[in-house]
RNA sequence: GCACGAGUAGCUCAGUGGUAGAGCGGCUGUCUUACACACAGUUGGUCAGGAGUUCGAAUCUCUUCUCGUGUACCA
């Protein structure tokens, strides 16, 4: 036999693996097979992206359900991909060509260059994260890996904005939208952040026109003054009903403004007037529509002043403005005071800067489906896990307002529609466009470009990314592999992505797909620092999974993510629970190891003794603890229980009582030794493989387990049944040989114990002996020697300890450690005195709950039985003490 | 403001009505021929505070506090 290094070296054999499955199509899901379908979508990562925490998390969950579903004979596919990630990946290539000499932006470039240089950044250096997730193990089905723009998913795309507009549902309008100045793009409600900010409020002059007098005004954003349009109040605000019809003379570029009237404004708040300026405030806007005001924008659309009329202010940045504008109102002494001020400001998402309301002119979705898609969740058919995230999505759904889904970029999905060259212009300016203007042959929308294409000219704008990724479960499928496959069954996400992805997949499969997109959706926690800190790359307080799988292994770092993180609530990374993941494969590795030393096992049928029976009956348990586990997604109690079931129950029991099995004595014992040990590492091999699929695959190979199954790997194999463990045994048979195990390990600790409180060293080899209250045979007590790391241990009914001989209660019956030449009675009796008072205590307990009429009137019977059974358990022990004491004296 | 989540051992987390748990850490021993990435022993908790329901509460109800997340916002 070679000799195998002491501990497991993960990198070769990760990679040998993952190459091995990846020849021999392991991962390869067949859309003909009649084998029932499992699917899932791989939530596409960006195409810029790399490898993060969460993403571990999320595709280490996804992986332990698909391989699982493989081993239950499931045909399986889990469709991998990426996101074309329209801002990011632009912003990418926008970044190198500004770093030229000299530096270029894309406009330098021209829009068709430039996409052809995004698709060239693309193919070189996208999907890096393609081949992260393929070292993390990910078993997804790499034939079918599909990208948001490539020439099948994207003609789904032009083919659904086409029938919505069709439909009515989306439209072209000017309306108030968030604008991201530094991107120079609109952006969805959804990417726009609600930040606590501090400023200032400024309280500002207004006089009457007539000059009798003046109004005071409160603003936060004194650098838009210049679009005022009117100064409101409120109509029931008995401090200003008389001024109502009146003018004031607006601070700056001077002109009188009408005071109005509106409900909108809170009488309570500042001054009690609202300056109006429809074209930088949304409320603003509705104000100035209602009254019909004009709309003035001062703003460009990067965020400089744009207003000829105040030169002071033309051209400069919006924030130097905000100081500028108000030194200038001052000096005309018409600013009253200034306040510090914390409000809420809508930052971009992408850019992280302040967004700007802005009237534009944008395509918008009414969305399809939104009442099935509410219905789905409410009554179940979905099924959220954690279920509260039910209620967010529900109370998302009541309040959705339409999608601006056109962007001011280029990388992206262009929208298809296309304006009759000599109306174009026109058409631009319309307040409105919809499918009206489509039947009246001046736009035309289609999949395809126009027949006449020299006569159209295409719609500058990109569509959201979103508006893409919300197809993915059924535009990522071709008809044969969606008839075997749609809907999927799972979902793994975020659910900061709720809105942005969740809930519009949802929509888009009942509009057109036939129905859910998934049964089942599962959100995974979000992985945090150890001070609470979301992970990211600015704070540089998240590890980089490539180095952490260097250090501890993919299977190290899956187990240990998982073994904290996958209850659904959030959870904070320490990198010392990966090393408990290396630490576990290690300890796999070993004892996988132990075994090849010891040689083959003959093809004699075995006979069991009770601790062989016992560690098969937990391994039947173990298997049904794993397919309930992973039935109700709880991955946490699945690897707790692999963990503890191999660490403890297999090697700290079972292996340390059976060691001497394989060294000498009986062949017939060795043999169901060599027996149970293989049967478990089968079992137990299979089981872990789907969180932990290289070690299990290598020791599945190395302990000789695929040579029985025409070196089939261990990840193609179905799950070894557990129906055949222990057939034959009856019940009783089984629970006592689980009892006298139980019984033996129990006596093995106490005698342990006993050892350490007379400071003798682990591997003193001391002698035991029994008096034994139950019939024990030289089995158990040649196994209790070698657990307890004695010399013997010796089972004499009629034994009489010398005075003082340490000693201890055991299921077993009165333990003693002779110890020649040591023996202190005193010490004895206050060992045993305590014992003896810990005792009484717990008697005392029991004692009083039963006899609490209460307690054992209403108390379910079991219960009171129990406490009965304890408490005369406890009397019994109390007796034998006593007895002890006696003799001591 | 509203909604949701969390608060259990020094740390990270399990535990949805019946004797408070795991791993790590700390402390003591041990290189006992599978494993020092290990073994053995041991130390850690008024289950955030208060009230209630119950024979019995970490668990159910109410309430207060702290933290997190989402959402709505008044200049």
């Amino acid at each position: 036999m070679t000799e195998l290094p002491k501990a497991y070296e993960p990198t070769v054999v990760e990679e040998k693996w993952q190459n091995r499955w990846l020849s021999e199509g392991c991962f390869n899901a067949d859309p003909q097979s009649d084998k029932p379908a499992y699917s899932i979508v791989i939530p596409p990562p960006n195409v810029t992206g790399v490898l993060h925490m969460g993403h571990v998390l999320n595709n280490t969950i996804q992986d332990i359900l698909v391989r699982r579903a493989r081993q239950e004979g499931k045909e399986v596919l889990w469709l991998p991909g990426t996101d074309h990630a329209g801002i990011a990946t632009q912003a990418r290539v926008e970044k190198e060509l500004a770093k030229e000499n000299p530096p270029r932006t894309r406009y330098d470039v021209g829009r068709t260059d430039f996409m052809k240089m995004v698709w060239e950044w693309k193919d070189k250096h996208g999907g890096i994260i393609i081949n992260q997730l393929k070292r993390l193990g990910c078993s997804c089905d790499w034939e079918r890996e599909r990208f948001t723009m490539d020439d099948v998913y994207a003609p789904e795309v032009a083919r659904v904005f086409t029938e919505l507009f069709k439909e009515g549902l989306i439209y072209r309008g000017r309306r108030m939208v968030n604008w991201d100045p530094v991107l120079r793009t609109a952006l969805s409600d959804e990417e726009v952040i609600m930040t606590p900010s501090k400023s200032k409020l400024y309280t500002i002059r207004y006089k009457l026109a007539d000059g009798s007098g003046q109004l005071l005004v409160s603003t936060t954003r004194p650098e838009t003054i210049m679009a005022d349009v009117a100064v409101a109040v409120n109509p029931k605000d008995p401090r200003f009903g008389h001024l109502v019809g009146k003018t004031v003379i607006r601070p700056l570029v001077e002109t009188e403004i009408p005071i109005i009237a509106d409900e909108h404004v809170e009488i309570e708040f500042g001054t009690g007037a609202l300056k109006i300026t429809p074209a930088h405030d949304r409320t603003d806007f509705e104000v100035g529509t209602k009254h019909n005001l004009e709309i003035i924008d001062v703003l460009t659309a990067d965020g400089h002043i744009n207003c000829p009329d105040c030169p002071e202010l033309h051209g400069l940045d919006r924030f130097v403005a905000r100081d500028k504008s108000i030194e200038l109102i001052e000096a005309k002494g018409l600013l009253e005071k200034v306040e510090d001020y914390e409000n809420n400001v809508g930052m971009s998402e992408r850019s992280h800067v302040p967004i700007e309301p802005r009237l534009s002119m944008q395509w918008f979705l009414k969305y399809p489906c939104v009442k099935e898609a509410a219905e789905a969740v409410a009554n179940g058919d979905i099924v959220f896990r954690p279920a509260h995230w039910a209620k967010t999505y529900a109370h998302w759904l009541e309040g959705i307002q339409d999608w601006c889904i056109s962007r001011q970029l280029w990388w992206g999905h262009r929208i298809p529609v296309w304006y009759r060259k000599d109306k174009a212009d026109e058409l631009q300016e319309a307040a409105k466009l919809d499918e009206a203007d489509a039947a009246a042959g001046d736009i035309y929308v289609g999949v395809e470009p126009p027949a006449d294409p020299e006569n159209w000219v295409q719609d500058e704008d990109a569509l959201d990314t979103w508006f893409s990724s919300w197809l993915w479960p059924f535009a990522t499928m071709d008809a044969e592999c969606r008839a075997k496959f749609y809907p999927t069954c799972d979902l793994v996400t975020g659910p900061d992505i709720i809105f942005f992805w969740v809930a519009r997949m949802i929509m888009a499969g009942y509009r057109f797909a036939d129905g859910k997109p998934f049964s089942n959706v599962f959100f995974t926690s979000i992985v945090r620092d150890l001070q609470g800190r979301k992970m990211s790359k600015s704070l540089g307080n998240s590890p980089d999974p490539l180095d952490l799988i260097a250090h501890y292994g993919a299977d190290g770092l899956r187990f240990g993510l998982m073994r904290i993180a996958p209850t659904g609530t959030d959870v904070k990374f320490d990198e010392k629970q990966i090393e408990e993941g290396k630490n576990f494969a290690n300890k796999l590795y070993n004892a996988a190891r132990f075994r090849m030393m010891q040689g083959e096992a003959d093809s004699v049928a075995p006979v069991f003794t009770s601790v062989h029976i016992d560690i098969l009956s937990k391994l039947k348990e173990l298997h049904v603890t794993v397919a309930d586990a992973l039935s109700k997604y709880e991955f946490n109690t699945y690897t707790q229980a692999l963990y503890s079931f191999f660490w403890n129950e297999y090697c700290s029991l079972f292996l340390e009582a059976v060691k001497n099995d394989l060294r000498e004595g009986d062949p017939a014992v060795k043999n169901a030794t060599l027996h149970t040990i293989d049967t478990v590492l089968r079992h137990y091999l299979a089981l872990l493989s789907p969180i932990m699929p290289h070690i299990t695959e290598e020791l599945w190979q190395s302990l000789g387990f695929a040579a029985r199954n025409e070196g089939k790997p261990l990840m193609s194999t179905p799950l070894p049944s557990a129906e055949h463990l222990l057939a034959g045994l009856s019940d009783t048979h089984i629970s006592k040989a689980r009892a006298l195990s139980t019984a033996l390990y129990d006596t093995a600790n106490r005698a342990r114990n006993l050892k350490a409180e007379y400071n003798l060293a682990t591997n003193k080899k001391v002698r035991f002996v029994v008096k034994p209250s139950l019939p024990v045979d030289d089995d158990l007590m040649s196994r209790l020697a070698l657990l307890a790391g004695a010399q013997s241990a010796t089972a004499e009914p009629d034994y009489e300890a010398p005075k003082g001989t340490p000693t201890a209660l055991t299921p077993f019956g009165e333990l003693f450690l002779p110890l020649d030449g040591l023996v202190d009675v005193e010490a004895e009796r206050s060992r045993i005195s305590k014992e003896l008072e810990k005792i009484t205590k717990e008697i005392a307990k029991s004692n009083a709950k039963l006899s609490n009429a209460s307690f054992v009137d209403r108390a379910p019977a079991a219960v009171v039985d129990q406490e009965r059974a304890r408490l005369v358990e406890w009397e019994t022990k109390k007796a034998q003490l006593e007895a002890m004491l006696t003799a001591l004296a």
